[in-house]
DNA sequence: TAGATTGTTAATCGATTAACAATC
DNA sequence: TAGATTGTTAATCGATTAACAATC
């Protein structure tokens, strides 16, 4: 929440970087070589400066009158995400949510590999979702060590939303993807980002009631 | 995305206020009776400041030396979002997300009341999810309007985002809690809120790659 | 060439933080 | 009372937007 900006690129930034990439993939689709900021801002309701300022970052050029090229744009900002090697996770958790997310093919193009899952519930361990296995939560330690794992995805209940960070933590963990909507206590050197859905549901509902009463 | 802040209360401070309550919560359960800025703000990791002004904009005041009362800062702040009478939606897509966010209990503490499923698949079309029904998207517009449901929350694959949105509509659908990852064009009176978890992933990507390489 | 678009610097805007008087 | 805490005003900070020269 009050993390240090990494090495200086705006957390504003990143955000918008898929959301261009996902532009951008539909243009190349359409045989787009090039296009211009204007074109982008005009699509996703931005500002053209903006774009080219977060543009920027990725260290693509462009040219004048022209703009950029789509297929160098869109690598550009597949690397500077790390999207464009593997990372490997596992999914803590595989209750509905966590089902969810180890079915979901999408995140290959988001560079994410889901290896596995685990959990408590001895009807889901020994079971498969997709082809990938759901295994005891006790062999987390082994497997992360094993396989160097890095990422965990967190889709347990709220109530034993700490109880399984501590596991993740001590089985050597590095980052934490949470869906836990728990704000997790942590050791400094591990990452988490939060998908708090109830942040997104408060805006959603607030604007819901000013237009209901207006 | 550049949508106008509804009737001068910044995005961030709604998108706090759901943690603020969560800690309230845990607060009562503990028995305290009141509880200070500097207090939340510690258990946060914000500054007291941001917290005393955005608990102002809910309407409840403070008494200096003691600090705000639990139980009343709870009900402002859930009036405040709406929290607290129910607004009831219908769930499009009952994929695995869709299934996951049909059968998640803890929507009921946000005031969100999931009463239907709609799916084109004939074989989920019948079936329940945790009671709930699932219903042909061709009866939409009629339970829709039957119903006085004004928020659909979007579960389905990103490929047919736009045309069940179009769905959606024309079936008097007033808001969407957008979960398919896709931009949608909209008519301008629709509310829309995007659950974009690419974005999120990116800033976890993006950190991991700097914690990687440092 | 003329005009569109980039890259960059300056201005604006809004959100966060600091300072401090008022109060219980 | 003394000290903690509120409410509020001012200062800072960062992000967005505007302006404009450089360039193809």
């Amino acid at each position: 929440m009050a993390a240090p900006v990494p090495r200086g690129v705006p957390v504003q930034t990143l955000r918008r970087l898929p959301s261009y990439l996902a532009f951008l993939k539909r243009m190349a689709s359409e045989g787009r070589p090039a296009i211009s900021c204007t074109h982008i801002a005009q699509d996703l309701g931005l500002d053209p400066t903006l774009i080219r300022k977060d543009l920027q970052y990725t260290g693509v050029v462009g040219r004048p009158k022209v703009g950029y090229q789509v297929p160098v744009l869109i690598c550009a900002i597949e690397h500077f995400l790390g999207w464009d090697n593997m990372t490997e996770a596992v999914i803590i958790g595989v209750g509905s949510l966590g089902h969810a997310l180890m079915g979901y093919e999408g995140f290959a193009k988001h560079g994410l590999r889901i290896v596995a899952g685990f959990d408590t519930d001895p009807e889901k361990i020994g079971t498969e979702v997709k082809g990938k296995p759901v295994f005891d939560l006790d062999r987390l330690p082994d497997l992360v060590e094993r396989l160097h794992i890095h990422l965990g995805v967190l889709a347990v209940p709220a109530e034993v939303a700490q109880e399984a960070t501590n596991v993740m933590i001590l089985s050597g963990i590095k980052a934490i993807w949470n869906f836990s909507g728990v704000k997790l206590e942590l050791a400094p050197e591990v990452l988490v980002e939060d998908v708090d859905l109830s942040a997104s549901l408060a805006v959603l509902s607030s604007k819901l009631e000013r237009r209901a009463s207006a």
